[in-house]
DNA sequence: TTGAATTAATAGGATCAGCC
DNA sequence: GGCTGATCCTATTAATTCAA
């Protein structure tokens, strides 16, 4: 699903080719699964002291790599767009929920359905969603709500940082770009490919007289840098801010190191030590998630099993007491006849 | 400190495809 | 052909980062 391309530099670039048409609800869960996750390491992040001071990520380039990684082969932008899409209809709902609840309690009786209730007509004219899924509401509710309450803790735990949301510790420039072609074979087998392929233009060395690069520090968060990937979409382009947003999935263009050859050596061994590092620290993550995925689902297959045994219960339950109100009733016709047909005349 | 650049979030509208 | 829902595109605003 890749395609491997090279750009005028002769670096390799990844071309990925995203899947169109409608999203499926499995494609919707696990967009909705990864953005509770990208809030999640978020929220992780924003309890470092680092705060500010580093530049923003491309979530929505990390939302991109998770979704594939779990097979949902989006763009960016289509997880973008869906997302908005998903938030404009759940708050419809929750709205509509929240104002039909609040009526229910003026009036001590709920004279509007809830929306699950409601036929696709009457939602229509209520000017809501006509086929949001329980499923899919109830999922958004766990990720944006959740999202709000951790937004207030980390708010009052953070003092006079109150930009939590969004703040990133992880340098886009640093570690992620650009290691060499050579280091290509060093990278762990059991990476992703969308972590593997994409090895952009080595990028100019820092001057001399520069911070320590982070170029050699491995980032110490577990998860998937934004890929240099290129999007199959054509119609990105335009100087519009969302346009220029859009624009933002591949960087690193144009920006071949023209270093010496010894800066080169010793700064290819560190890359190759912290690509290592890196690879084993995503592996790592990526089998955490993975056990944290299979947990959920079985999760969610021992509550349907559960609901399905009450379900069941309940109708035998209510099979049985048919059937004794029916021999109760049977009984006293019996006893009724026998009486008459017994009674003197 | 300030202003430019970038990104995220949001909303409105256009377009496309499926259905009747 | 009209309607509807889903997707995509565009504009706007606010927040954030960074360099001068």
């Amino acid at each position: 699903m890749h395609l491997v391309m090279a750009d005028q530099g002769g670096n390799n670039i990844v071309m990925r080719e995203y899947r169109k048409g409608n999203w499926t609800v499995n494609e919707t869960m696990v967009l909705i699964e990864a953005k509770k996750m990208d809030d999640e390491r978020r929220m992780k992040k924003s309890g470092d002291s680092e705060g500010r001071s580093k530049p923003t990520e491309l979530r929505w380039k990390w939302v991109e790599d998770y979704c594939w990684r779990k097979g949902c082969l989006r763009s960016q932008n289509q997880c973008n767009d869906k997302w908005d899409n998903l938030m404009r209809d759940y708050k419809k709902v929750r709205e509509y929920q929240r104002r039909t609840a609040e009526t229910a309690e003026g009036n001590n009786h709920n004279n509007e359905g809830s929306y699950w209730e409601m036929e696709k007509n009457a939602r229509k004219e209520k000017n809501l969603p006509s086929n949001m899924l329980r499923q899919i509401y109830e999922h958004l509710e766990e990720v944006v709500e959740k999202k709000g309450i951790q937004r207030v803790v980390a708010a009052g735990e953070s003092g006079p940082n109150p930009n939590i949301p969004y703040v990133m510790d992880r340098p886009m420039t640093s570690v992620q770009p650009s290691l060499p072609p050579l280091l290509q074979h060093q990278l762990p087998a059991a990476i992703p490919p969308a972590i593997a392929l994409p090895l952009p233009a080595l990028p100019p060395l820092p001057p001399p007289t520069a911070a320590p690069a982070p170029l050699v520090q491995p980032s110490p968060l577990p998860y998937a840098q934004p890929l240099p990937t290129v999007d199959s979409d054509t119609s990105e382009y335009s100087d519009s801010p969302a346009k220029r947003r859009r624009r933002s999935g591949g960087n690193g263009e144009g920006t071949s190191g023209t270093a010496s050859a010894n800066n080169s050596n010793e700064v290819g061994t560190a890359i190759s030590k912290s690509a290592s590092i890196i690879a084993e620290a995503i592996q790592a993550s990526e089998e955490r998630e993975e056990r944290r995925h299979r947990d959920l689902v079985s999760l969610h297959e021992r509550r349907l099993k559960i609901e399905e045994s009450r379900t069941e219960i309940n109708k035998n339950g209510i099979d049985g007491l048919v059937a004794a109100i029916n021999k109760l009733a049977n009984s006293i016709l019996t006893l009724a006849s026998h009486n008459n047909q017994s009674a003197p005349k």
